[in-house]
Formats: structure tokens, C-alpha cells, sequence
DNA sequence: GATAACATACCAACTGGTCGGTATTTAAAG
DNA sequence: CTTTAAATACCGACCAGTTGGTATGTTATC
């Protein structure tokens, strides 16, 4: 098969996002890795210097992934900032079902357990978390702006993945989707509230 | 029910706190918890039948630490159950500080990584979490029956958590602690609108 | 003198990682 | 269009250290 398209790191990474997902990055081997992507351990070696290097890599997929979905979703298209913001919360609530490892957020999960111990994969994550964040400060400012409100929109947009991924640790703990929605759902009127000051 | 002092299982219960908040489960070893209490291996295997049993104690410790410290906290005096409420987040924020694996949450960590891999572990974690959103429950139904509001007090007592949950996950991606208080802001700021329908 | 609390030595399985090798593709030379 | 040389992709045995856990003690306390 093709060397050049490397099919093996692609297939590493692809399974990274769900066996790390599932068990952490700790509790997941390199041989796990493997294993899952079917491949050999000397493909992974050949193509990552070390675990630590491809859960970075994986961290910054995870991230463009996200970023482009969400960036393709349909509340996109709406013309008021407001209605596109509160689509986004309504989206991520609606895109809470099936599996927890498909709908689950690797960079979360990392950083929890390697915040201390790699400062790379913290950064990778922070790097995943934060800039996912930033594609929401547009909107949150051009709805803050039409209402003359006071507040920093980079702040309620970092709450917002706050909410998200908090959301993510009461589901895993019950294992109870439903959970994480009722918690976007909270996170949806408190916008409403904010902006609208009703609870419409 | 220990017969007679056992130091060295307190030791590594305590030590278990700190060390599993910082590197997470998976990532601790039996020998790094030895070390970190100051014991021998067959101390740790003499109390524990498996590394899992000590966590599962280890998060029935944390929990019961936890409700104890909000239980005998300054804002419980408050008359009003909605300023008891208040309370507790501005409580909850002003105790973000300091070392990330003091105020940190050791259940919210170790959920996040074996809620599929250990189901006595996920177990544990659960009933943390959600018997200390539960301690919440009276005071939001007192405050919801004052003002005749609809709504589910569980639920709001479960978003609760869920906020503080993600607050931490930002926290540690962004080394900041200010990060987190932001978000508990945010939070107070909802249950404003909600019960109150201001800004105060 | 029994029992619980600890210590020491040890184990098989697994850990992340290395290494010498082979197969396939690409690029340039002929 | 071939031949060929360099590069890349991949394989799988192997390594030293670590893993969770055990077996067999010794010591302290009732």
C-alpha cells in the first residue's frame, strides 16, 4: 500500500481518540494503541518519537476536528449572533447521545491526568480547549455590542467549555447522557437570561 | 472498622488525596502511594486487597472530607436557604487557590479516567458527586418554594457540581487557578437571574 | 500466645522504547 | 522506459525497568 500516505500513523491517531477516551492516557499502552489501530509497535515508533508525542498529535486533531464541525454545523448560518451562540449550546446538547467515548472530550480527560506530570500535553490540550473557546468570542461580543452589555466575552466563552466539560465528568460518573444535557440546558437559559433577561 | 490504630492505612489514604489528584489513577503507582506514605508494600496490600480498593475508599474519604467542610462552613448560618446557596459558590470560589492538587477534585479525576475501566471505581466516584449535590437539594427546593418557581432542584444541584467540575478541567489545562473562580462567577451570576432576576 | 500490623524478598506480566531488518515508493540517472 | 539508489514505511524480536500482587516472614499489641 502507499507508503507515502503513512496509513499507520493516521490509523494510531485515529484510534487514540477512542481507546484514550475510554481508559485515559495513562491506562492505555502503547501495545493497546496498537493493537486497536492494528498495527505493529515498530510502525508507532517509526512515526512518533514517544506516547507522549502522539497523544500531543492527537490533542491538536481532536481539536481541528472539533473546530471544523462546529464551524460546518448548521446554527452557523443563522444571521443574529445571539441565535448562533445559543445554537451552539443547543447543538453540543443535542450531539450528547450514543457511546461516551464518540461524544466525550479527549483534551478534558488528558489534562486532568497529565496537567503535572507533561507540561506538552498540557499545553497541547490548553492549546485545543482554549482556541475552541476563541471561535466563540466573535459572536459573544457582536451580541454584547448590540446590547451596549458590559462583560468580557473571551470569559463567558471559557465558561461555556467549563459547562461543557463539567457536564462531560457528572455524565461519565452516572453513566447518564442525559445528565450532561439537563447541564447544557441550565447553560442555555443562562445565556437567555443574561442576554434577554427572560426565560424565554 | 479498624481494631486498633492503623497509621499506616491513614497514611496512605492521605497520601492517595494528593498524589491521584496530581497524577490521576492509572498514573500512580502502588509504589509511588508507598512512597508517598512512607510505607512498605506489604502495609499497603496488608490494609488494601488491590490498588482499586484503596481508590474506592480513598473517594469515599474525599467525599465525606468534602461535606464535611461545606457542612460546617460560615454561609450554612445564613437564614435565607437562596443565601445559603449563594453562599456555597462564593464559598466554593473563594477556596480556589493555592496548589492545584489542594483544592482540585480527586473524584472528578479519577471518574474521568475509569469510569469504563473500573466499575467500583466509577461506583465510588458517583456517589461522591452526586450524594454532595444532593446536600445542596433542600436549600434550592426551600428557595424554588418561596418564589413559586418551576424547576427541578436536583437538576440545578447537579449543574452545580458540573460547573465546578469543568472549572477545574480549564484550571489545570491554563495553570490558572483565576480561570476557575471566573467560571464560579458566571455560576453565581445564573442563580442570580434565576432566583432573583437581576444582576445584583 | 494469638492476632493484627508491618517488613522484605520476590514474581510473572507488562511498560515504553530500541534495533536490525525488509518491503515499498520516489527520483534521478541511464 | 528502465535501472537503481535513497528514502520512507513498516515489522517483530528484544531490552531493562516497572507494574500490581504474593509469600513468608518479624514485631507489636491485646
Amino acid at each position: 500500500m502507499p507508503p507515502r500516505a503513512a496509513p499507520a500513523r493516521d490509523k494510531l491517531l485515529d484510534a487514540a481518540l477512542g481507546t484514550i477516551r475510554a481508559q485515559g492516557y495513562a491506562g492505555t499502552s502503547v501495545d493497546d494503541l496498537c493493537r486497536a489501530a492494528g498495527v505493529t509497535k515498530g510502525a508507532f515508533f517509526h512515526h512518533f518519537p514517544s506516547k507522549e508525542a502522539l497523544a500531543v498529535e492527537a490533542a491538536a486533531r481532536f481539536g481541528a476536528m472539533a473546530d471544523a464541525l462546529f464551524a460546518e454545523a448548521p446554527f452557523r448560518a443563522a444571521p443574529d449572533p445571539l441565535d448562533r451562540l445559543l445554537g451552539y449550546v443547543a447543538f453540543r446538547r443535542d450531539i450528547i447521545a450514543g457511546e461516551f467515548a464518540d461524544f466525550t472530550c479527549l483534551v478534558g480527560t488528558m489534562v486532568q491526568e497529565s496537567y503535572f506530570t507533561s507540561p506538552a500535553i498540557r499545553a497541547a490540550c490548553e492549546a485545543a480547549i482554549f482556541g475552541h473557546a476563541a471561535t466563540l468570542e466573535p459572536d459573544i461580543a457582536a451580541a454584547m455590542a448590540e446590547r451596549a452589555m458590559p462583560g468580557d466575552p473571551a470569559s463567558l466563552a471559557r465558561h461555556i467549555q467549563a459547562v461543557i466539560q463539567g457536564a462531560f465528568i457528572l455524565a461519565k460518573a452516572s453513566r447518564s447522557a442525559a445528565v450532561a444535557r439537563e447541564s447544557l440546558d441550565h447553560l442555555h437559559r443562562y445565556l437567555e437570561l443574561l442576554f434577554k433577561g427572560d426565560r424565554t
